[in-house]
DNA sequence: TATTAAATAGGAATAGTTCTTATTTAAGAT
DNA sequence: ATCTTAAATAAGAACTATTCCTATTTAATA
């Protein structure tokens, strides 16, 4: 059921379903943590365990290229996938390092606003991302 | 002067003042574009012929840990650092990488104001920082 | 089942950054 | 002005994340 979700959403990127592929996509799905290409390689080796780590950066550069993922930023120069597509922001931890999702349609409706009204002289927006830097309360993590 | 001011800058922040340390402020100083560490031992080296890597990079993380520069976060995997502190955007060009600053207190009175009234559970905002991704008008390139 | 372009494994290569150690130096004490 | 010492630096080795290379395998289609 779930691998033949994943199998159709490598088709309509026009992507051949290889197995190794869908288990990159699972992993993506399950990995809610904005996981590094390491995380997801240890996720992917349980049931492909003669995966090569070459394969997981090139399917992860397909994905990226066909939209399917994101990257995301961070500032300890590891890169790190993000498998939601819909328009939202992310928490960084001080502390911790975790990156957490934040959804506001209400802040994406003021900002839009805002830059349609004071647009950026020989600039383009296509994106806005909120970089929301700070801690975690103790008693959550 | 200015070699006196990076002097000063280095005293307040209670480290040794070496030619090193004053070369690197004074590339970062110069290098308004968010330069790469690469970048800055460019500029270091006509100067200082003889700077070692290692020590670029080590100056670099002392200024970070010191709150005299800021990482900057890139999608490429580079890190870049900002010696500007106030506060403030990055328009990040997505066909030449160039990331420049954006500063708006408008903007951020917004933002602070948004945040005040709608609070995030369970996370202590320190600071906002806007990613604002688009292109630079071909004209000013 | 055969064909073929595309994908993968495996490992070597690269780039950016950190680490190690012997040597040098800045800054305070004498 | 010189001595002392902890801190900083040079030089290069080591490490890590990522990309590249190529022979082999495989998915999709005929």
């Amino acid at each position: 059921m779930t691998k033949e979700k994943y199998g159709n959403k490598l088709k309509d990127s026009n992507l051949k379903v290889t197995p190794q592929r869908t288990a990159v996509l699972e992993a993506l799905d399950n990995l809610k943590d904005h996981p590094t290409a390491d995380k997801i390689k240890e996720y992917v080796v349980k049931n492909n365990p003669n995966i090569a780590v070459g394969t997981i950066y090139k399917t992860l550069e397909t994905f990226v290229e066909k939209g399917m993922v994101n990257r995301v930023k961070t500032e300890e120069g590891v890169m790190r996938y993000d498998a939601i597509l819909d328009r939202h922001h992310h928490l960084y931890c001080e502390e911790t390092k975790r990156i957490e999702d934040f959804f506001d349609d209400e802040l994406n409706e003021i900002l839009i606003k805002y830059f349609e009204k004071k647009k950026i002289s020989n600039f383009a927006i296509k994106d806005i991302k909120l970089q929301i830097i700070g801690t975690f309360d103790s008693k959550k993590n």
